[in-house]
DNA sequence: TCGCGCGTTCAAAGCGCTTTGGCATCGATT
DNA sequence: AATCGATGCCAAAGCGCTTTGAACGCGCGA
């Protein structure tokens, strides 16, 4: 069922038909309500891409997700990004467009999505330092929004982010306060933004108490569970004073850490204090009513809701400037931190 | 750049640039040479829209996403299923087209699919018992394969999947055949086709040997880490026999499996074995030289891709009936099984 | 009576592409 | 010399929608 037979059927013309469906004010009471009872009944859907070649809109959003396993990308946190992301566009009425392509062809993904006018503007995932797509999507004149910061990126652009730098800080501080000094760090890739301001937050905790990071103490990978597991083996097993607290970047690095401690036969919680950051995921909760971790806090899914909801903004607006949403993480309190323990 | 702009640069008509674009035979060498070079030249690339408008084809797959918490899809073997669909999807030139939808929504969203044309096809993820959406998109009329099977469904369709009960059948001989008898299964949620199977190869193992499940070891959740340890807890604590070895249905169960057991003063692999299924999710792997589990590994990229691919032949070749593929998963052995602790 | 404005409707153009159905040109065949 | 089949190119129609510009009928004031 398109346009012309819906207008046939009810003996009018394709014109007064569309402008009845669109909410146009010309068009009179009586015959836009036989309009919209006719479209419910013959279940008319106008073709997207009719309608976008007519009106110029794609009426769809693209997500572009750099295939590579060193990537931060393909993981748990961006399926519950786009799960926030895709309620809103199906409640704006677009479409999400996700590609799927390796790191070399990422300039290409963008250029070609630009040119083929699939999508009225674009997420940017998994910002790095001075992130070369965001004067490059600037060039393009396409609309977007990025999830993180690229610090050094000189053009100004829009981005929804947790205050990283903050929450590790925090973090730091709260373990600072409970006594320990010996705080290892397990963070994410130092290539990416998040990682380096988290790194930053954790420095400037210990710099106002007048104290330094043992760079022995630090690791900066991609945040797996073996990452976490082989780390803390090798600090809590070498010789010399031992870390009493840890510092990870995701839930799935502080799992491992957690198999460390235990089959070093240590408790954690009492020998070993932990703080890790958590995006909420919805598969992977830091357990039910108390948390299993203390952590820093931030929904990424609400993170995926406003960043769409921003784009969305800022397609349908285009002459507003570049927006930012910093969002603040909670610390909650849960069963892996305690008081250092005293030397003996 | 469009078209017509760059058959005015070359001098030729629309139909001669469009056909020696896509190949066509009645095109001379040289102009097609010409053609080509020019279109690099400018970037040229055919907008999609207006293509798809013109071929009938949208050139886009369509997944729909049901968005509830109580649904074992916003989790991690989306994202990496996708992955595996999407290196496809780019290489055959197609769009992946997202849409994240309430349940009460979806008949609605496949629908909508149909009738606005957007998509070509359609994968379906986690099919439930005798799932509906199989009978409705064949009414539709539009091309589709499942992720996973769904008994009970009349109409035949193509699907790729996982010989779970098959797999679940060699996991319980496994632990069998290691002395285990009491052994607790911590299934995802039933109403899922996946897990009915799974019980099914779990009870066909015990049977073959004369045994029959204790239904007070068997539970059925959503499979998140917290169940594993609630469920492990539990059934640790319980007077009366408790289980020697646990079947877990995911490596996030498994994990929280481990976690109770640890605190219950055990050691997996000793005192307790457990077997997990593992979708070899490219973020969370299973240890890195020497599995942490015994498992049987699958890989559900590898599944996406195939799936994809198996799509794509269906919408080329309508013609051909529906296709199948069961993959068959790998049993490995890893650090959390052995022989079952003799009666003390 | 005429002309005007208003409310309502329509025909047709246009979005950027593919594809049908010609139309020349030219060497080969009769 | 006339015919024919390739070969290579083009004009125009059509995909399903929106939107421009025009038209129609009607009531109203002059």
């Amino acid at each position: 069922m398109n346009l012309k037979q819906l207008s046939q059927k009810l003996g009018l013309s394709q014109t007064t038909v569309s402008r009845a469906l669109n909410g146009y004010p010309e068009v009179n009471e009586s015959t836009r309500a036989r309009v919209l009872e006719a479209a419910r009944r013959y279940h008319y859907r106008p073709n997207t891409r009719a309608k976008s070649l007519a009106t110029g809109r794609a009426m769809a959003i693209g997500h572009i997700i750099p295939l590579s396993t060193r990537h931060e990308i393909v993981n748990p946190v961006f399926s519950d990004f786009i799960a926030g992301a895709g309620e809103v566009y199906a409640r704006a009425g677009y479409d999400m467009l996700l590609s799927v392509v390796s790191d070399a062809a990422e300039e290409r993904a963008y250029r070609e999505l630009r040119a083929k006018g699939s999508v009225d503007g674009v997420i940017v995932h998994g910002p790095k330092l001075a992130d070369a797509r965001i004067t490059l999507l600037a060039d393009l004149g396409l609309p977007f929004v990025v999830h993180g910061r690229a610090t050094g990126s000189e053009t100004p652009y829009s981005w929804v982010d947790v205050n990283n730098r903050r929450a590790f800080e925090r973090a730091t501080e709260l373990l600072l306060d409970l006594g320990h000094r010996r705080i290892a760090f397990l963070n994410g890739l130092e290539t990416m933004d998040f990682a380096v301001r988290r790194r930053r937050g954790f420095e400037a905790a210990l710099a106002a108490r007048g104290l330094v990071a043992d760079p022995a103490l630090m690791r900066s990978e991609e945040m797996t569970e073996a990452y976490g597991y082989r780390s803390a083996r090798a600090m809590l097993a070498a010789d010399g004073p031992r870390p009493t607290a840890f510092l990870a970047s995701s839930l799935i690095t502080a799992i491992g850490l957690r198999r460390a401690i235990e089959e070093a036969g240590l408790r954690m919680g009492r020998d070993i204090s932990v703080v890790t950051h958590d995006d909420e995921l919805s598969y992977l909760a830091n357990g039910e009513e108390v948390p299993i971790f203390t952590a820093t806090r931030s929904s990424v899914r609400e993170a995926g809701r406003r960043a769409a909801g921003m784009l969305i903004g800022l397609i349908e607006a285009p002459d507003t400037g570049p927006a930012q949403d910093l969002m603040e993480a909670q610390l909650v309190i849960g069963g892996s931190t305690g008081p250092a323990p005293t030397e003996e």
